[in-house]
DNA sequence: TATGGTTGGAACGGAAGCGTATCGACCAAA
DNA sequence: TTTGGTCGATACGCTTCCGTTCCAACCATA
């Protein structure tokens, strides 16, 4: 409220040791999530992530306006990292045995078993949270509505097919078991998995329903 | 520390004003429950669990030596309450669609749908709370196991069915769509589910993976 | 080379929760 | 009727975190 002339005309821009430094910020992050997934986001401490990111509070406070803000940011710079290409399979099943290898790959990592289920938990409470999770299952989506798409393509699935159910049922199974239940499936298991999930697919059609 | 004559010999049962109420106990309870699904196990606050309960701090650090404990006896007094008994449908989909039915009923309370992520979220982050989710599952397990046990009796499953898998099949899909995705699916929705387990269901043999 | 403008770090006051200690109230058993 | 013993509530000291303010350090620009 001091001194507002940069309303009017910044006469300068930020040069030299004025700018954020990005390296930094990326330390933000990453001390973010392990906080996120050690304490749990309730419990997350800014005071904590700054520290553990070997900075003080006034580099978050100035980079984001709130924690969720923050979380945000925090998502969204992971999203890209991860949206890797996949590559195509000929048949229905190796695609997704190949998606559940992935999958699993990625619930591996104890960060993402502890973070994931906090942040459905988290959505339920808050909009903005809400907001976030979808944009996270949205990107999750695409991954698995391509493997949908290509089997419809080569006549191994119905054109009719109920999208929705059938993208829930590519990776819901695994999610339960690895997340929920806590229990890391083997490479057969997956297999199993696999063969269990087509032969829901080839019945996952719309108006067949009778019960 | 200063008066241990009680490891001795209690002289006296607590009588009168001096036994516990029941009732506060179970008020207790519900307002943790309500405070953890607002808050989040991390960010709760026994002080704000006995306001809510109109009692003192004191009467919850005398009924439970930790947080992890009062946890653990609130879930165990639900879980009496919750197991109610299921009656026999006459084919493996009807008894699927009612399976389904009730957990949708309650999934649908929004404070299963908050506590329930947190927990397994926390189950990551301590043994404790691992042990007591896995007691969760395991009353979870016993509705959905007799549902299969019916089935294979009534040879409309395969004896060497994967039971875990099976298991799994049950209750993922709606789990993710409720909890994880947030959408609660209509009664079509669920018919159209039962269809496709039902499908998975009879192509869930171990012995036949191949890939 | 001098400097403008933002940087990151430290310090502050206030709010909130923790776990304990203390207190009068209470009531069946003795 | 007395009394023993726990009850629930309040108060206390301590710790942690919040969000803000202040300040020296810094370096590309002019």
């Amino acid at each position: 409220m001091e001194r507002n002339r940069s309303d009017e005309k910044s006469r300068r821009k930020p040069s030299g040791a004025a700018v954020q430094r990005a390296d930094l910020t990326e330390a933000l992050y990453r001390a973010f999530f392990e906080e996120w997934a050690e304490r749990g986001f309730g419990a997350l401490s800014l005071e904590r992530v700054a520290a553990r990111a070997g900075a003080g509070k006034a580099a978050i406070y100035r980079r984001f306006p709130s924690r969720l803000a923050f979380a945000e940011a925090a998502i969204s710079a992971l999203g890209v990292r991860i949206a890797l290409p996949e590559a195509e399979h000929p048949t229905l099943e190796e695609d997704i045995f190949a998606l559940l290898l992935r999958a699993r790959a990625v619930l591996r990592h104890p960060l993402v078993r502890r973070i994931l289920p906090d942040l459905h938990a988290e959505a339920a409470r808050s909009h903005e949270m809400r907001a976030i999770n979808d944009r996270v299952a949205e990107a999750r989506r695409k991954q698995a509505e391509q493997v949908l798409e290509r089997a419809v393509l080569r006549d191994e699935l119905p054109a009719r097919i109920d999208r929705e159910l059938a993208l829930d049922l590519l990776l819901a199974p695994l999610y339960w078991r690895m997340v929920v239940r806590g229990v890391t499936p083997s490479r057969d298991d997956l297999a199993l998995q696999t063969q269990v999930i087509t032969a829901g697919l080839k019945a996952a059609n719309r108006h067949h329903a009778s019960l």
